[in-house]
DNA sequence: GTGGTCTAGACCACG
DNA sequence: GTGGTCTAGACCACA
């Protein structure tokens, strides 16, 4: 398949937010490897059928935050991530614990919504209907 | 504590958007139990520091959907999930599975991003931090 | 069956307007007769669930426009349409003939509105289906 | 002729219910064509004399409804109606049906009302004085 | 006092 | 320039 990433029109979440997510998302759980190149600007654009400049400024986002690196003539690459000191790793371990709570606060809000219960989310996951290797 | 929803003015994602959600997660997780009443519409804004006109619209917005029931001139109520028929559940039933899919695998990524392992994020679902095992 | 006004709460048109025009409707097709007495406040707010001020507010109006009359202690009672003259007839006809062109614009708007076709709603009332005694 | 929806600002019904209703009559009668655009924001606030936010809101309902399809930065279009499945399609009908039935009597107890026999009210609805044949 | 409608006007996302 | 979000504040319908 192509690096496609899923960007929803009818979601209410900004495009560009949608696929900055999706490419930090690709990047942290490897899809999206150290070093390698992302799509062009245009081809993102056409695949996505959404437009160029939306792209450009989530690519320029993303090169200021140092995820990605462009290479002029070249194309778009991702970066190492930088090294973090223990001492900020932990101090960032208590606010990560809480951006999970949030965050599967959010993931079974959205289940509901979509007429499951919690019950049946469970069973979803932990019997492995989505990939472990991520 | 009050019925405070957590709704965050950096967030991309909308404010009216937000708060949809959480109401729905309140709704889903007992946290607002059948027949409850929500905060008005003046008490929320207030609480929430946004307009009333914002509040509003996500109350119009659960009406129409038959999550809430406003009785006009009383105030908002949680409304009980309408049954559904076998054969349209069924019909149904294909694409809201194909939907938690995405949903599921998106969760999960996002919680690796954080740092976390699949193993880690399911102990975290099942241990009944999030929700009240509804 | 009970001189039962269809009144709906979810109608975005106000709950007086409606009642207003059922009993306007329902004596101009005579199921209300001239004299005949309409239901007394209270009755008819518990009949259709709505507030007793705003059944009051509707009697009100529909007195002031020499529709009904109230007599103290006694009731409200259908009045006799004053009558009109032959040149203001005459005047009306053009005004009413441009009411009935939105009035079927309106109806098969709201048809359509219900996955109606034009042609199912012709088929529907040359059909018989409703009351051609109205 | 432009593309004039009535609205009556004096009418008890709400000028965003009005315009709705005008324009899926237009889309139901072919005035405004699959696909076709719809007026600008702007444009319509700006011709009806009413606010931009309310033309919006129009806009926006109609969108959730899949009546029209708004295109980001483009403009609003009107959407070809969903097919529908036979199953949910006959699930649906009876009540359909129903409502349908409870449109017409009202309808011909309005024009009633306005002196009109229920011969002519067919008779102007099949000489096609409404709509556009649809 | 409750929610609903409407206005005026700012700012944002997208093309 | 297009629609979308949000604010501030007036006024209405309803209980």
């Amino acid at each position: 398949m192509a690096a496609t990433f899923n960007i929803n029109a009818r979601d209410p979440m900004p495009l560009y937010a949608q696929l900055e997510r999706a490419i930090r998302f690709a990047i942290a759980t490897g899809k999206l490897a150290i070093g390698a190149q992302l799509p062009t600007v245009r081809q993102l654009a056409v695949e996505l059928r959404i437009n160029a400049n939306t792209v450009a400024k989530v690519y320029t986002e993303l090169e200021r935050a140092r995820v990605v690196e462009t290479r002029r003539g070249v194309g778009t690459f991702v970066l190492e991530p930088p090294l973090r000191t223990a001492t900020a790793s932990a101090a960032r371990r208590a606010g990560r614990e809480r951006e999970l709570r949030l965050l599967a606060e959010r993931f079974l809000a959205e289940a509901v919504a979509l007429g499951f219960s919690h019950a049946e989310v469970l069973e979803h996951l932990t019997a492995g209907h989505v990939g472990k290797g991520v």
